[in-house]
DNA sequence: GCTATATACTTTGTTATACTATGTATTTTG
DNA sequence: CAAAATACATAGTATAACAAAGTATATAGC
């Protein structure tokens, strides 16, 4: 089979949907990066390569839509925790409202 | 608002979706290229630019995912109308799986 | 004590794909 | 007769996921 075109799909359907995920996460929790990666491996089947995830925050951060700041641990490396700022909660709601629509349409084809 | 980066995030989204709406949509129908982002613009919302249609057709044709012939008209520009091939029929099982999976996943982070 | 693994963040280069813009050609409509 | 719609095509640009590599700390097994 064509493995490869599958595989290439799949990677290709993250663009967008890894980023709105990552801002519904981020809705009603503080998250560090490392952490947003094993919550979303274990609660979703979504693998997020960690060259994947930090320039994505370093994206949302530069557009304003999360802010960060880095907490220091007892023991470890400090961790950098990740918010929605105002902004990130507006641009969400219309990410959802799109969102919503898309996935209706696509049922509607598939069917 | 950031009215830039949610056309941009739309856009995004579209590269993967797009494939698996076409694909999905030639399941049961043969389509010609313009009539496809016509279909798709009249029963979803989304808008698909020619330049993005016919060389996505042209990849899915290079995979084997679906076949292409033209089709003389009476009057008017010929056609070329798509359908999908065995090899297509097969890879849409596995997009669709992913699919739902990707789809329950972003609706239990929603919520 | 040493090594491998896990944690945690970063950067560089590559690849795939949507989009804008432009072009060709025919037909229909005002 | 000009403009818009139909129908396909291509070149160039921008974006984002990913692989791969690196830094640094902590822990578990031998």
């Amino acid at each position: 089979m064509n493995e490869t075109f599958v595989t290439n799909w799949k990677s290709q359907v993250k663009k967008g949907t890894l980023t709105f995920i990552i801002l519904n996460v981020l809705k009603n929790h503080e998250y560090y990066g490392y952490e947003l990666i094993e919550q979303i491996r274990k609660h979703t089947e979504i693998e997020i390569a960690e060259g994947t995830l930090y320039p994505l925050m370093n994206r949302l951060k530069t557009e304003e839509l999360v802010d960060s700041k880095w907490v220091e641990q007892e023991t470890g490396i400090p961790r950098k925790y990740y918010s929605l700022t105002e902004a990130g909660i507006e641009t969400l709601t219309q990410m959802n409202i799109y969102w919503e629509n898309l996935e209706k349409s696509i049922k509607k084809i598939i069917q």
